[in-house]
DNA sequence: CTTTTAAAACTTCAATTGTAGTATTGTCTT
DNA sequence: AAGACAATACTACAATTGAAGTTTTAAAAG
């Protein structure tokens, strides 16, 4: 698996919220908020398609475009991504970056309830 | 502030870690393991001070490079920026990714421990 | 003071990314 | 079936990145 571009994951990040067999038009609509060129669209789904990402379907109407890789598999690459790449692998040290600029105590009680979740599935 | 690609991110976690004045060939050294050519790492040093991430001195026997930026302050931003692409700025989103592939249960304790400090602040 | 030479600056180049224009094609209307 | 039109494909182009070659500069050696 590769990093994708910013802009080719903002694309991803549409079809996954919108399934498979999306339809052009719908898939713009999502993506309208970037105010991007019809014919720009096009070339992030193609590029995507050539890297594996997406499939394309033709349809009478105009094409279907399906995520190939999914929003889980993605994130699982990319966290452990992030993580090797400045964060000696530990999510320990990520976490203490983001709360040098002070953290919610929402996202705190967030993550202790995580972990509470993760070593119940450990002591099975 | 802005993302560094790779390479040039490199250079920095080894200007980081070598501090102020860091004279060429120990930084060299520092990133031998790239197996770079020299005039690679020059480019590098190039852009990055143009970017105003590291200052340059002049020295009789050579350059003396200085990180503009500390490792705080860009993992900062660095963070929270990688949060946000990705992860609906949501740190627990973040660590659920990590733990769909696993998690060690050192990590899972390093986590907790930095929770309490994080609160013990919070309650002052 | 000239020569050598190591360091640093400047130039180059291909691949990728952000963005969109032009060309083509396939479908719907008449 | 011919034309109109919209959807898709192909081409273009500047900026950035990864990488390193060539030129200049300035210090050390004679």
């Amino acid at each position: 698996m590769k990093r994708l571009p910013d802009t080719e994951l903002e694309v991803m990040k549409a079809l996954w919220d919108l399934g498979p067999d999306t339809p052009r038009p719908l898939l713009e609509k999502e993506l309208s908020a970037f105010g991007w060129a019809s014919n720009t669209v096009n070339t992030y789904l193609t590029r995507l398609a050539e890297k594996g990402f997406v499939s394309v379907r033709r349809d009478r109407r105009g094409n279907l475009y399906t995520p190939l890789v999914s929003r889980e598999d993605y994130l699982a690459f990319d966290s452990r991504s992030v993580l090797s790449r400045l964060y000696g692998s530990s999510p320990r040290n990520f976490v203490a970056a983001l709360a040098s600029q002070g953290l919610e105590a929402r996202d705190i009680q967030e993550l202790r309830s995580l972990l509470d979740e993760l070593e119940e599935g450990r002591n099975d």
